[in-house]
DNA sequence: TAAACTGTTATATAATATATCTAACAGTAT
DNA sequence: ATACTGTTAGATATATTATATAACAGTTTA
């Protein structure tokens, strides 16, 4: 279990922590039943305060991908079964769209854009599981 | 020119001012010159504070979308000439990449991200210019 | 030219989010 | 029992967001 913070990034550490937490779930680095450091361990590596730490643990708790229980570490929790809600669906198109409207303001091609998703899509084919 | 503002939304006000600025921007409805409505009179329409209107045509500004001129309302910049530089690209490929993350930990299939992304695709190339 | 509009700057206040620190409490593992 | 877990509770500090009021500077228009 690996994990960097950047001070000088206007992103707030909590959520730079989820962010590293969801790729190494993604790329199958992190797996159900795995245990996480102890949120004063972590807090302790990366020199930050213990409830820093929390915070992200709650936060992926909320979203059910982490499962927290007194006394216990931190362990991943079974990841949600495959459910293409629609609702689901609909935030993410929209965040699609957020993307790449700023992609197309900032000058890339579209075909440059083009490049990117196709890319973007072989690197989820290429994926685990 | 059309804007709305969601009081429920965790999303700060200015920022949803700037996103569906973007978004008119990208089909364009709005285009190089347009005027905006003046800070007081977009601020009076939606109801909220002068200055929140004007932080996001600043944050616009800094980004080249805008042009302000002290006495004068804001307008459309000339938008940016197709520049595809290696950072853009970058900060781009790791916000889709973000995204994409999500979208499988909420329970997407690969498959549905993937129609995602090429309808995404499709509303590019049927787009203005 | 005067009035009415622009953006801009300056202060102040308030609520919320982020991060830290210290301390204690409750459950688990050794 | 001891030492580890997460959890809860305070307090403090800083930054962000939003509002409000007022004045100033440049532009438009009547």
């Amino acid at each position: 279990m690996w994990l960097s913070i950047d001070n000088k990034s206007s992103r707030p550490i909590y959520l730079q922590i989820i962010l590293q937490i969801k790729e190494q779930l993604r790329r199958g680095e992190l797996k159900t039943g795995d245990e996480l450091p102890s949120v004063r361990e972590l807090a302790n590596s990366l020199s930050i305060n213990m409830h820093t730490v929390r915070r992200a643990y709650l936060r992926l708790s909320e979203q059910g991908l982490l499962s927290l229980r007194l006394g216990r570490r931190a362990t991943i929790a079974s990841l949600p079964q495959i459910t293409n809600s629609t609702e689901n669906e609909a935030e993410i198109s929209a965040r699609l769209e957020e993307v790449i409207t700023d992609a197309l303001l900032m000058g890339l091609s579209s075909s440059a854009v083009h490049n990117l998703l196709e890319q973007q899509i072989n690197n989820l084919e290429n994926a685990k599981t």
